[in-house]
DNA sequence: ATTAAGTTTATCGTATAGGATATAGGATAT
DNA sequence: ATATCCTATATCCTATACGATAAACTTAAT
């Protein structure tokens, strides 16, 4: 796991903070690193190889995010598990925004995004079909490519960073409930697709509106266990 | 300008990065330093008396927070002028967001929150009263307190944060304005508290919607000039 | 005169060292 | 026995030094 320096231009082009942080970036979203765990410096120094310095940067970085907290002299530990409320929270807000995208990107997406979309719900299916287990992720981050294709086509960039910021806290509450209920999912986002092909806004939005009240119901169960 | 070291606890106690923030995002706020330029690190080194390594952290951070940008081995600038398009995104953002927002605050809203809204409004109005120049900047101070107020008062924390996070843009953009304007503004606050008043959710919907046209139009003046 | 290559300089990015602080564990007094 | 204070250690925060890079400038050739 170790940074190798060798790699040498290729790799500081972005610079050793960037790596560090798509390396912690990963292992957090994959729960490598337990959430409310103790994120050490001097440990990453040992374990990747590189000075205090970039990690400080990437921790930093992360801490922006709301995956990871400070506490001055104290240090940095990864940020705990979602809340109940903030679940809720997050559902209101996607259903404000994501029907409304739904609608805009419906009268507006381009042929190529479409197709797009289409190609990835393709691959969710299939990925759907032959169940080996530990799919999940790459289920949820299709997921998200899929949502995050959508609203890119919706042409709000405001809205579409928002919701892309959320979804990585989002991420995190998925592969921890690890539900496997996907074909569900599978069916509405082909209602959406439905909708795009025939340019009906009105059919979107309902359709993204019955996404997200089935999804939140389905997330609901993992609060329950 | 310079950090004064001696300040000694107080200081510390939130550490020299947090100091360096501080005083970079009120610069930057307040257009002491100008969109687009560049910020360099050895400056602020000579300038505030705090080595380097603070002073990266704090940028880094306001890079986070899409206030400075940064290119790799070339360094930090001030982030662009908001563009006619951004501007147009933000306000699409803020009418799904704002309206729900001040139905739900008129609804749950607790009688101290009420109060503290209705003494922004007056202080905004005192000051709208004597007309000085400059007291723009403490007009959009205000504002930003009163929409924040309401916004916590809805109780969903996350729309609260996002709208937050926008209004730094935003108030940016304000600042280059300096519409004069604001007697409007506090009509149409006026409105907005009195739905609450009554707990009439539809009412504060709609007055916040219509404070949001309003708004825009007055602003869309400045893209004109 | 214009372009291209080489050189210089300003600035960034990273490593390392030392001072500062919080937390935990033990000693002491009540 | 308990509470309080003190001490030790792990960890953080900041300063400084050096290597790496991009952009500007100069020079030479066409």
């Amino acid at each position: 796991m170790a940074i190798d320096r060798a790699k040498g231009v290729a790799l500081r082009a972005k610079g050793l903070a960037d790596e560090v942080y798509d390396i912690l970036f990963k292992k957090l979203l994959l729960l490598d690193i337990q959430p409310g765990s103790r994120i050490t410096v001097d440990n990453l120094v040992k374990e990747l190889g590189v000075s205090q310095t970039p990690i400080r940067e990437a921790l930093g970085r992360l801490e922006g995010e709301g995956l990871v907290v400070k506490a001055h002299f104290v240090g940095f530990s990864a940020a705990s598990q979602i809340s109940r409320q903030k679940f809720e929270e997050l559902y209101e807000l996607r259903m404000l925004l994501e029907p409304f995208a739904a609608k805009q990107a419906a009268l507006n997406i381009k042929v190529e995004a479409l197709s797009s979309l289409k190609r990835i719900a393709q691959e969710m299916s299939e990925l759907g079909a032959n169940k080996r287990r530990n799919h999940y992720s790459s289920f949820a981050q299709l997921d998200a490519a899929f949502h995050n294709e959508m609203l890119t086509a919706a042409g709000n960039e405001l809205i579409c960073e928002t919701l892309a910021h959320l979804h990585t806290h989002f991420h995190i509450f998925r592969l921890v409930s690890r539900s496997d209920v996907t074909d569900e999912a599978l069916n509405e986002h082909a209602a959406i697709l439905a909708a795009f092909d025939l340019k009906d806004g009105d059919a979107a939005e309902f359709a993204m509106r019955d996404h997200i009240v089935r999804s939140r119901e389905r997330l609901l169960q993992a609060f329950e266990e």
